[in-house]
DNA sequence: CCTTAACTTGCGCAGCGTGCAAAATTGCAC
DNA sequence: GTGCAATTTTGCACGCTGCGCAAGTTAAGG
């Protein structure tokens, strides 16, 4: 029936078997996801019911709840799907580069076009929706946690484990700060040169985190409240 | 009828006005918070339905759903007033100290054991329920945003909205690994010597971010992270 | 081809969350 | 106190969720 159905030519046991049914059952993930994002677009959150993406995915509700446990689980896939690009870069740095560094330029693939869109829209719908934001929360929890276990490979396992964890956490936060403040300032603008805004807030964060939020301790006696002002940014300002 | 029914001698419009219906509808969350945890604590997690609170707490299925709008929203209020105490604290901090001493000593007030009994007992649930573990995701989140408002308040409105955001975010996120270590690592227990380690780690995250985290890329001898030693893992091990 | 294991589906059911309107309670002025 | 108005509680109904179960359907292998 099917012209595919040979043994896989690797017969590995450790790398991905993708036999039919581990594929099929991908593509069935991947179409629910895709189905919900699709009347989250189109309906509008709380629009419509698990039964319409199950139907949208040409499945039966039942099954839905085989792959995912709830709508908000569907979506918090997607979020982590992003932030796994991120973990992918982050493996991929050598292990002797500052953990810092490591995140960085993690975070940073990131700020490409392709790869933001979905995350962009689901931060737009974020704002709206409670459920969503916790989606969301869950998926930078998740993030946290593979960051803890890649630090963890890389600095052996007798590493400090309070400084695994806030270390991770931190960088989190500030990737998670950077994009908010993006998000909030330009609206889903993908133009290259709101992603080089993204990209410089990404590393202003990481470069934060590196110096302790210096910022307040050097100058004893703080400088009253005027600033020179001026709208730009590139100030700390205290 | 009510002895207490003179109207409040300060008479603020401001301040929290505690009419009789206020302080009415007030004891009415703390009755449904209590039954809540009492009956996660008799009964085990997931055993229990919100009509079995509203019945423990002496009302209606339906009121309770008037006051939370899940039994997660109950239970997330539960960490919300233990996060809400370090958030009292940081706000009664002098202006002119630095932010991380001043969320340094708000935190150390959470290192109390009545304050942190309860908590103490969220955090070992949590272990075990990925509903409540959201809970607790969306408390951290929650006083996340009351830092960084109070933050701003403090910094003035003009404060760079990034620095705002990496700052509390980062430092919520160390107080969570101060706490989430010292939970794993000793089970709800709430002696004396297991208090004086928590605040051991929080003033240790705290100072690993006020360094930058800066183990690795100076050993320009770190702030003396060494308490006086202890079992073993002080070490920043890389 | 036939067997076994894995996956899908429909069905039923307990529980959730909410709109609605009646009933009870409270605050307030007379 | 009595009565009125505002607020809160409650029961009811309804649609949706999430899951157990058992019967069907599909892939994998002898």
């Amino acid at each position: 029936m099917n012209p595919l159905s040979s043994p896989d030519v690797l017969g590995g046991s450790d790398a991905a078997s993708p036999s039919r049914r581990e594929l099929n059952k991908a593509a069935t993930r991947r179409a629910i996801a895709t189905a919900a994002l699709g009347l989250l677009r189109d309906k509008g959150v709380g629009q419509f019911t698990v039964e319409d993406i199950a139907a949208a995915a040409g499945i039966s509700r039942r099954t839905f709840f085989n792959y995912y446990s709830s709508f908000e689980a569907a979506m918090a896939s997607v979020a982590d799907g992003f932030l796994d690009r991120a973990l992918e870069q982050f493996r991929l740095r050598p292990a002797s580069e500052p953990v810092l560094e490591s995140a960085q330029a993690a975070l940073m693939a990131l700020a490409d076009p392709a790869t933001i869109a979905p995350m962009a829209e689901f931060f737009s719908l974020t704002q709206e929706s409670p459920s969503l934001a916790r989606s969301e929360l869950e998926a930078w929890d998740h993030c946290t946690s593979q960051i803890i276990d890649a630090a963890r490979e890389r600095l052996g396992p007798r590493a400090n484990e309070l400084y695994l964890r806030a270390l991770a956490g931190s960088v989190i936060s500030c990737g998670k700060a950077a994009m908010t403040v993006w998000f909030e300032e330009s609206d889903s603008d993908l133009s290259p040169a709101s992603l080089t805004r993204l990209r410089q807030y990404l590393i202003d964060a990481m470069g934060l985190l590196g110096s302790g939020f210096a910022s307040q301790t050097a100058p004893t006696t703080l400088p009253a409240t005027h600033p020179s002002d001026s709208t730009s940014s590139t100030t700390e300002r205290f």
